[in-house]
DNA sequence: AAGTGGTCTAGACCACCTT
DNA sequence: AGGTGGTCTAGACCACTTT
């Protein structure tokens, strides 16, 4: 591989900086979700290194979730209506531990100014404009979260054009193949709350109700905030679920 | 590698056979916890494969936890005191993003017989004997979690002799040290719940205060439940951070 | 049959730790 | 200096998918 300055100071293994290009050739749309990378052996030849170094690098994307790999297919950008990702990021599962299909029904969906939150979980400049939306989640017809969420309008342009009646039930499919955004990373921050008026009247339980409140701040390819999501869950039917190692 | 029968079913590579084989000497105590494998090559010697496919083998083993590698020594079998694990299942933090070292205040410890909620999460049979431990952590001078676990006496022979006074802070550290039973994995259940008379009481708060409820179930070496904590946690100052990809 | 990713080898050399 | 894990290569062959 053609490195125009040497590694004296900080040593960077050669499939790393494959790996870092790859990625840059994917932010930069080189290949849309959906479609396959080159072979191994083609990129291995453009790069001017073995089939075992491109492939260590192709590896470290999988795991990371920038890529998916098939075995005597190719190698692909990842989209959220297919490979397994519906559910990638969506913790809520039902007593049975099993996943249901939310869907939406959205109470507000406008442009404002970024408050001092969105301003700095987002990483905007004070006065940003952010695209606001509030939707309650529904699973097996139960109200079961409300929640409001917070898009940064630069990254999004255009999005004041949808309302309603236009947004899809599954966003981060519809962030990627409308604005080729896509998030790979979530970050969340867990808490109980009691109820407010508004989680009263659109989740149907009593002022006061115990609610688990999430903030989801979501990153795109290169760990961009590009979403600030405050769910609160009616979790009398539902949990959390978490495994760790 | 010697296999006995060849592997016309369903296909199993060398390295995962390796890898099967490693971890049952792990979890036999070949290497306790805190000691180092014999090296790459060394192994691969005793196994009649190469050095690749035994690390293939080893860093699978260290993605899931189970070995540490560190370049230049060797690769060790991890103890929670040391090799960073200390913070590896503990998700709470504080409004800074940072871990707090936690102290207990033990109220119980006992044994009694396994309730049915412990009998169906520890797998265990009807009747079978559990040690139930009740314990408020404090952080920072604060009462924030008031917790309940099971541990079963069949996995612990001898837990009888520890009480109030004897029983440590770091409860995994001490699994492994006086037990041989290393937690590697967790699966957590989250739920927003009200605080009852014992919490009110143990965590200074009002009833009906919002506490996040936790359900962790702890696995061993080789996937065995090993521990049914029920936890409830005052939110007010700390959080409950997740990263997923 | 051809093309893809997945496994495995043998050997070389590099970076890091200990002595 | 010697041992350990970490990288890299070149080439072989296997398993899976598609044509």
């Amino acid at each position: 591989m053609d490195v125009s300055v040497p590694h004296k100071p900080s040593f960077q293994p050669l499939y790393q900086q494959v790996k870092d290009t790859l990625l840059k050739r994917i932010a930069a749309g080189e290949w849309p979700p959906g479609t396959f990378l080159p072979s191994e052996y083609a990129l291995a030849r453009e790069y001017g290194v073995s089939q075992g170094t491109l492939r260590k690098a192709l590896n470290e994307l999988t795991a990371e979730g920038r890529v998916v790999r098939y075995q005597g297919k190719g190698t692909a950008v990842p989209t959220f209506d297919a490979d397994q990702h519906l559910y990638r990021f969506f913790q809520i599962v039902n007593k049975q531990g099993g996943h249901e299909f939310p869907v939406s029904q959205i109470h507000c969906a406008r442009v404002e100014k970024a408050s001092k939150e969105a301003v700095a979980f987002l990483k905007l400049e004070t006065g940003a404009k952010v695209f606001r939306l509030e939707r309650v989640r529904v699973l097996e017809g139960v109200a079961v979260i409300n929640e409001r969420i917070y898009l940064p309008c630069a990254c999004f342009p255009g999005i004041e054009s949808y309302g309603m009646n236009t947004l899809p039930n599954t966003l981060y499919d519809f962030f990627q193949k409308k604005f080729q955004v896509t998030v790979v990373q979530i970050l969340e921050d867990l808490k109980a709350v009691s109820a407010d008026a508004t989680d009263s009247k659109r989740l149907d339980i009593p002022v006061g109700y115990p609610l688990l409140s999430i903030r989801r701040i979501a990153l795109d390819l290169e760990d961009r905030p590009v979403e600030l999501r405050l769910s609160r869950c009616n979790t009398a039917g539902h949990t959390y679920h978490i495994q760790l190692r």
